[in-house]
Order: C-alpha cells, then sequence, then structure tokens
DNA sequence: GAGTGGTTACGTGAATCACGTAATAATAAC
DNA sequence: GTTATTATTACGTGATTCACGTAACCACTC
C-alpha cells in the first residue's frame, strides 16, 4: 500500500487526482491539501509516502515551499506536476529536492509508473525532461565548435599571443619585456586586435578572451 | 516487422543476441557483422531499420564510425550498447547521431523497448544516461552556489551595482551618469573592490564578476 | 563614545586607452 | 614586376583609467 498526499490549487482537479489514483488498490490517499500555507501543517500529521505536487509555475516561492516540506519530512518523496518545463526551472525542482517530475504530456499510466519508482527509491524521469537535458547538453557541446565564426580567426598569431598574456592579467609593460618589444607595440597590437573585433574597450576584449577559450576564467 | 543489423566485435555475442531477438516475432535480423571495416559495405547492400551497435569501448575512431554511418544511411537509426558510460564520451555518441543508448545495466526489455522506440522515430534514453545528465547539470547548478567563498560576500551592494556596470562595458563617467554621483566615486568603489579581493588588475575584476555571474560572457 | 564599514569625493602620478601616423617586410593579386 | 594588403614594429597625443593616498559623513555596533 502507497500513502498519497496531493496537493493542487483547485479542489476539483484534487478530487480528479483523487479518483483517478484509487482506481489502483496499491494506492491510498490520505490527505489533500489547496493551501499551500497549510500543507506543511497537513503533512506534519499525515505523513504519505508520496506528495503529488501539482504546481501551475514553479515559482521560487514553491521551490522554497519544497524545500521547507523536505524539512518537515525528510523522507517524503515529491513528484511534481507541471506544465511548466522552462528548463532552468524544472531542473531547480531537482535540486530543491524533488524526486520526480511530470509534464504537461505525461499520461496515468506515466504518474502510476512515477510513484511506483519513488516508492521504490528511484527518481522518476519522463522523456520530456531527458530531452530538455540532452538538447541542453548538445547545445552546450556545440557551443565550443562554434569557435570559428566567433572572429578569432580574423587575429595573427601575434595578436592572439599578446592578447593572451594580456588576459593573464600581465601588464603592457611586463608584455613588452617578455617579448622584447616595445610598450607601445604591445598597444598597437591591442589596438588592432580592438579595431578588428570591433570591441568598445579592454572590458569587452577580456570577455572575447574568454569566449575563445584563450584565456580561463 | 522491424530489420536489423547486428555488430559486435565477438562472433559469440552476435549469435547470442540474433538468437535473444529472433525471440521477438516482430524482429528480424538482416545482417550481422564482426568486422568494422566491412561494416560500412553491410549497410549499404543490406539496409535495416536499426543497426545495433555493440561497442567495448567509445572511442574517437568509433564515433567516426558512427558518422560514415549516417552518411551512408541517413535513416538508420544506431542504437549503442556499451559498458562505457563515462559521461561525456556517451553524449558525444548523441552528438555523432546514435539514437538511443543503453548500458551496463540494461535488460531485454529494455532493449526490445529501445528498438521499438527507434522504430516509432523516437530516442531511447535509459535512467543511467538520464541520471548522467541529470547529475551532469546539478553540479553544474551547484558552482554558481559556491559564490559564497569566492568572495562576492564580502562587497557590498553598490560595490556590486558598480561592478555590475563597469563589467558590462560602460565607462566610468557613464557609470556616474547613470548612477548620478561623481566619477571619482566610482572610482573609489572600484578601488575599494580590488583591495577587498586583493585584485592585481581590471582584467582580473573582469574574470572575477565572471566568475560570480556578475555579469556574462 | 570609540570602532567599524559603507558611500561619497578629491589629489596625484603612473599606466593605459583610443585614436592617429608611419616604416619595414612578407605575401597575394593584377 | 608593380601594386595592394596585411603583420609587425614603433611613436605622438590627449583623454581616461589605475592605484594609491586622504577625508568627510552616516549608520551600526560594542
Amino acid at each position: 500500500m502507497i500513502d498519497l498526499g496531493i496537493y493542487d490549487e483547485h479542489n476539483l482537479a484534487i478530487q480528479a487526482f483523487s479518483s483517478m489514483l484509487s482506481a489502483i488498490s496499491d494506492f491510498r490517499v490520505v490527505f489533500t491539501c489547496n493551501d499551500r500555507n497549510l500543507l506543511i501543517t497537513k503533512l506534519k500529521n499525515k505523513r504519505a509516502h508520496i506528495l503529488i505536487l501539482n504546481l501551475h509555475d514553479i515559482s521560487v516561492r514553491n521551490l522554497n515551499l519544497i524545500v521547507q516540506l523536505r524539512i518537515v519530512d525528510p523522507n517524503i518523496k515529491i513528484l511534481v506536476v507541471s506544465a511548466n518545463q522552462d528548463e532552468e526551472i524544472v531542473l531547480k525542482t531537482f535540486k530543491a529536492g524533488v524526486k520526480g517530475f511530470l509534464g504537461k504530456d505525461a499520461t496515468f499510466n506515466e504518474l502510476a509508473e512515477a510513484v511506483y519508482s519513488l516508492r521504490n527509491g528511484h527518481d522518476y524521469f519522463n522523456n520530456t525532461l531527458t530531452h530538455i537535458l540532452l538538447n541542453r547538453y548538445i547545445s552546450r557541446l556545440d557551443q565550443p565548435d562554434q569557435e570559428t565564426g566567433t572572429g578569432i580567426e580574423l587575429l595573427s598569431a601575434r595578436q592572439i599571443e599578446i592578447l593572451r598574456l594580456w588576459g593573464e592579467s600581465y601588464s603592457n609593460q611586463e608584455i613588452a619585456e617578455k617579448l622584447f618589444i616595445s610598450i607601445r607595440t604591445v598597444e598597437t597590437h591591442k589596438n588592432h586586435i580592438m579595431q578588428k573585433l570591433n570591441l568598445k574597450n579592454t572590458v569587452d576584449m577580456v570577455k572575447f578572451a574568454i569566449k575563445c577559450n584563450i584565456i580561463d576564467v
């Protein structure tokens, strides 16, 4: 028997979820709640295995709620149901301690599966979330490939050398000594770099160098 | 009917996979291959819906093989089976065009499920991969939390404000006008910032601001 | 009431910025 | 073979910024 708590802002939705979930004999709804301020108290009194949290938006306020709920009952497994699949936000729910997430395309089977997974101590990820994560990762992988096109290919080897040293916090004077050239030459190189790349000032130049992996943060 | 191609370095493994997969009446093994150099030719002659690629290691050589296979047959759905779950490498297979991935803990049911998913035009992710991705993301999320400790907590709100504007490439004069203060005050704030954080010069200040997410690259 | 830290502001000399010009050499284009 | 372009070198100049002081005023703490 798996004990469930259900939260939703709307009472009708709670009833719908309750009846749907009660169709599975393993599930028992031990409490419901439609007032976020009462949720913590209810959770204290009626320990459930799993809390189904229907959130219309995943705000910072809701994230804090999740953290508080887990302080009240560290064993509670929280399953968030939300249409808001903004990647940053969704992933932050996991950071807050949510164990499962169902998006707007989830089916009843997925919901049941998620409940079982959480009860067995596993997290539950639906494909939407995985896609989000994967796309995120792929797009991050793509970024270094786009190095060609940022403008670095316009710079000569010498110019990159000066940019690298300067980006490593060497002063113009130090660079001049290192390369056995005049400090004025160092300045000229930097000027040419800024002209070529159409950079307003040296702050932009640091950013450019970081963007092109010429220097590290 | 789903046509399968099977690749493995070991013939025994190919036979094992063949017999296992043939147990499902929907599946038909149309070709097998245990020589990577022949794989491209075989794929040309015997078009399969899905190619099951058993890879012991996911090397750059194997990644190139995947890319070449997809050039030969852009419609081929490649399902990689490998124990090598090094996150970077695994994710690069997806970048190379792999549609499904099964790790060392995968079951036969998952394999069948993966084949059906791929045939239906969907990707297949098993939980291992999702965990890899999620842990990756969470650990990346954790980094900004380490802001406390980098030194930003030493700065006052005003100092952060000046640092932010300056990091957005505004000149001292522009910042002074924006904040209705003297340009000398702006300079003083920057001096105090560098003193507090023990930064050698402004290049370091840009890096610091980026490190603390005060500005973007 | 003395101490601490934040915000404001100025003085000063050195360094850097931002924008020129310009010589030399190498390479590409005509 | 002359011309054009670009890289590298270097200087001039005025404005700006850096880096380091000092210092007044306020708020808060002990």
